[in-house]
DNA sequence: CGTCCGTTTGAGGATCATCAATGTCCGTGG
DNA sequence: CCACGGACATTGATGATCCTCAAACGGACG
């Protein structure tokens, strides 16, 4: 559905990434110069990769593709949130993992999705096709490489997940939640109070828990003053002292 | 799509790759001629990898790094099996991972591991500088594409390991972990019995639950003529049909 | 043959899932 | 602008499951 803007516009080679190109942000293997996340596409880069991509403008909600469906594309986040689940027989969801400004996804085994990609807010994308894309990083090793980064960065995410859903009291895994939504954030532009774009539903599949018990837990870290709700997307960090120690006390 | 999977074409090397050479092994973004994993490296590229690394042969329990090391050298599994892990402020484990052969491990965040990496029984390794590896995949698009999947691949790995220890049930826990193991051999190799080569403990802080909950749930399954042990590092499935269900009945 | 470490087994208590009902937000349309 | 509807979220009560504490058992190794 709404298959609309999706001209492939060629990027102004003045503009400031993440706008108009696609952008990578990861954390490098070896000591960075600065600490923290690494702008690690280069000028060029950029421009190669927009011409190669489809930049794409989707509402929320909006299917990206399916489970077990053939995979075509490679998609890189300009902005929005994007989720990727698994339906399990038993009639659960798992939601696998919450996709960033500048994250990848898509990434098939044997030319299948594993997962099913939808739409969490609305949403910019870069598409670019899975085969013309693996040519591409065969013969550029320096792209290549920071995609290498980039699916390593995304390997220590899901195993910080794994960390989280082992957990077994409830507030903490909120408030680990809580935390991971707040370091999506730069840590420059970031601000007192924590955007939650996705459901309750979303989070309990996330983490692996009851709706309810999410609802609970959240209401438990209000009560106890740790965490003030307005709304139900929008958190803020009363005490951070007792909510570094909730999300470490593991 | 994905017609191009010309990704595996390896002149089918005279010596078993793995017993003297570094070997990898991963799935492919597009369609694999033959379903299942596929030996990603060239006989040149084993060479290649062959002159950069240092073969190693270790004790079981050795430990390879820690957390927060200074990290200096990236580890291709040749033999044996090595775990990662994180210990926590409460003084309980998380076991990040089981790395078998061919799996890559000691990829850093900024420099420093993020977990320990032990040796669960003896271990052949092969041993590459981080600097020296990073500049070779700078220069080599095949090698460093190579590299690429086989992260893919442990990224989807965790993204299991996720949803398995977002279980609530502690036999269907067990059952998955030996699903998993069983499914590391590959399926040609496969005989009918499961070697478990870590302790109850590791299984436990794998799967995120206690030692004794593993230990009922691993009793649970013979009793009830699923599962035979044989020791404790030895397993057969007798019920292939409830063991499945058991495994897919998330 | 005895020790030691890992494992098994048992009882009690805490936590979360489930079922069910009520309450709230937000977009839609009048 | 307000009223309405439906999806989402909160709250309550009950039961199942697993964790914790504690003790007995077993195999590996000297």
């Amino acid at each position: 559905m709404a298959t609309r803007s999706k001209a492939a516009r060629n990027a102004p080679s003045s503009t400031p990434a993440g706008d108009t190109a696609p952008s990578l942000r990861a954390v490098l293997f070896g000591q960075a110069e600065g600490r923290g996340p690494v702008q690690l596409l280069s000028r060029s880069q950029q421009a190669q990769l927009t011409h190669l991509a489809t930049r794409v403008r989707l509402p929320a909600q909006t299917i990206l593709y399916r489970e077990d469906a053939v995979a075509s594309a490679v998609y890189l986040v300009s902005d929005g949130v994007i989720k990727t689940f698994r339906d399990l027989p038993s009639g659960k969801r798992r939601v696998v993992a919450f996709l960033f400004s500048q994250d990848i996804f898509g990434l098939a085994e044997n030319g299948v999705y594993v997962n099913t990609a939808q739409a969490v807010t609305p949403v910019t994308l870069y598409r670019v096709q899975t085969d013309t894309l693996v040519e591409t990083l065969r013969r550029d090793p320096e792209l290549d490489f920071q995609f290498l980064m980039k699916v390593t960065h995304e390997l220590r995410q899901a195993q910080r997940h794994t960390i989280a859903v082992s957990r077994r009291d409830a507030v903490g895994r909120v408030a680990m939640f809580l935390h991971m939504l707040e370091h999506q954030t730069d840590a420059a532009m970031r601000s007192a109070v924590i955007r939650v774009p996705m459901s309750r539903s979303d989070m309990a599949n996330y983490l692996g828990m009851s709706l309810e018990a999410v609802s609970r837990a959240a209401g438990a870290l209000e009560r106890s003053g740790i965490v003030a709700f307005s709304g139900r997307h929008t958190a803020r960090i009363l005490d951070r002292a007792r909510f570094d120690a909730l999300v470490a006390a593991l």
